[in-house]
DNA sequence: CACGATACATCGTCTGTCGATGTATCTATC
DNA sequence: GATAGATACATCGACAGACGATGTATCGTG
């Protein structure tokens, strides 16, 4: 966990939300998948994901039910809601919003590091 | 204030930071530059920029000193420490990759988004 | 049978942000 | 000379998100 969690925090949803807009999961795979798309760089504790999945679904972003495995432990898979695509999308103009206005903030002060660029 | 603060949260020290790094600067100075910076989307809260100053100078990150202004309200300057360059660095190292796996992470989801969903 | 991996869940604590509130000085307008 | 707005600093309590600790239960392997 080599990334401060006040960096992913306000995109815990957001990244949750992206994976379930693929398809259903469950809160365990989902955690792989962070862990692997980022390397081992970033792992979201489980307090963190199952607090997450309270408020997307209280907030009408997501559903849940239980799968119907016969073997190994149960899994309460998630599945997103019209409401939370539209969360998604209004999350990732958010997102993009602020990382280009702290990236202006840092590049306006800061130019004793070669200052190469990183637009995508 | 269209940001919301969670997706600065965390990276409020950076940006001030960042700019003492150019020079000595006072708390209405800085919130000024991150507005017009921003282009007015983003304001630091009085209680969030003195909270960070506070937490700056414990860290040993900034020092500060009383203005000799003979005229107008009197001004608190806070110099960047040695200790706070090296901060600064890391917290652009931190940042930098944060970004980055924020931004893997929901390109990963959303790159084909034509619609299709998988019912497990 | 012990142990690690899989899988879900909650509680209390910590930390950062913000609304509300307060102080004081300078400038402009009436 | 009264009033208002901008400049400038500061604190308090409330709130929300992240996490460490802890607990449950099942499966495969040695």
């Amino acid at each position: 966990m080599s990334i401060a969690s006040d960096l992913i925090r306000g995109n815990t949803d957001m990244v949750i939300l992206a994976h379930l807009s693929k398809r259903d999961s469950y809160g365990y795979e989902i955690n792989k998948m962070i862990q692997e798309t980022s390397g081992q760089r970033l792992e979201l504790k489980e307090a963190t994901l199952y607090g997450a999945f309270r408020r997307l679904e209280e907030a009408g972003c997501i559903t849940s039910y239980w799968g119907d495995e016969t073997t190994g432990a149960r899994r309460r898979y998630y599945r997103i809601t019209p409401a939370g695509r539209a969360a998604l999308a209004q999350s990732l103009r958010d997102w993009k919003e602020a990382r280009d206005i702290i990236d202006a903030l840092i590049q306006k002060d800061t130019d004793t590091d070669g200052g190469e660029n990183h637009d995508r």
